[in-house]
DNA sequence: TCTATTGAGTACCAATCCAGTCCCATTTGG
DNA sequence: CCAAATGGGACTGGATTGGTACTCAATAGA
């Protein structure tokens, strides 16, 4: 399975691309060359960038964009949620009142612990880390083994 | 955005329910039943359990389900995994040779890094963690301060 | 002031994917 | 031998998503 939809995935190289010249403002056409995606799918993600407010946009001529915050202030996180939404396990974790099983279902709240883990993945990695030349190596990651019982393939 | 295909959602409440009850045998038709989902779909859903190994099927009349190993030697991402395939967060990650950016794309290290944090995620928790009537409030979750950078809101 | 350029916003299409169902073969207990 | 149950497909309707196009708004420069 993939978490992350293609356009999020997209998403994080642009604002990766824009974290590289962070003082360069760059048009969506130079964005899309330079990242080698489509045009017209870059100038969306850009829009939604925008609209999350993790991109600053100038409009008319000679207009373009470029990071709002530093590198190191924006995290992967922010970029995922402003393309597909507010991250959550399972359709409990977003929509509750949709779940027409929340009265018995047992496994809901522990659902909820899962998420922070998962979402602190994310926001535990900047944009700054991502174009990083060498793996961040973050201590986010290792943790794994927290857990004794863990040792089942 | 949610991350659990519903089909996957219902394979960890199909796990959980079996987990409440090791001793017993449960044909689909009962699981079904108890678990308020409908019947064709828990079929589907034990059958890919089944083919995982993480519970074992009896066949002929009388036949049935029930977990191939103790509640707690079951991980939630394994069930995930038995029905959405690995986990992987992009599509790199999964099938990196099905991306050309690869050469240059700085990003796709970085995700291999985030893919562990976040199975390390589902990996710590078990189905007998599921069934606990409270949240487990394991060791995996609340860790995510362990990053000591990870404060942006 | 006018025009070219660029982002904002929205509507739209095509393709893919997914949840769910059904069918038939196989196995097993009675 | 028959009924009950799983195994393993194939199939389908619908939702979602990736991607495009078009129009409106804003701005810089001639």
């Amino acid at each position: 399975m993939i978490i992350l939809s293609k356009l999020a995935d997209y998403g994080v190289i642009v604002a990766t691309h824009l974290a590289t010249h962070p003082e360069r403002q760059e048009n969506a056409a130079a964005v899309a060359m330079a990242t080698r995606l489509p045009q017209a799918t870059v100038a969306k993600l850009l829009k939604a960038l925008a609209h999350a407010g993790l991109v600053t946009a100038t409009r008319g001529a000679a207009g373009g964009y470029r990071l709002a915050r530093p590198a190191d202030a924006i995290s992967v996180a922010e970029v995922v949620a402003a393309i597909d939404g507010d991250i959550g396990m399972t359709q409990c974790s977003v929509h509750v009142e949709d779940c027409e099983r929340t009265t018995y279902c047992p496994t809901r709240p522990h659902w909820a612990a899962i998420n922070r883990a998962v979402g602190a993945a994310l926001v535990a990695v900047t944009l700054n880390d991502m174009i990083s030349p060498f793996a961040f190596l973050p201590a986010a990651a290792p943790r794994r083994d927290s857990a004794p019982e863990t040792a089942r393939t």
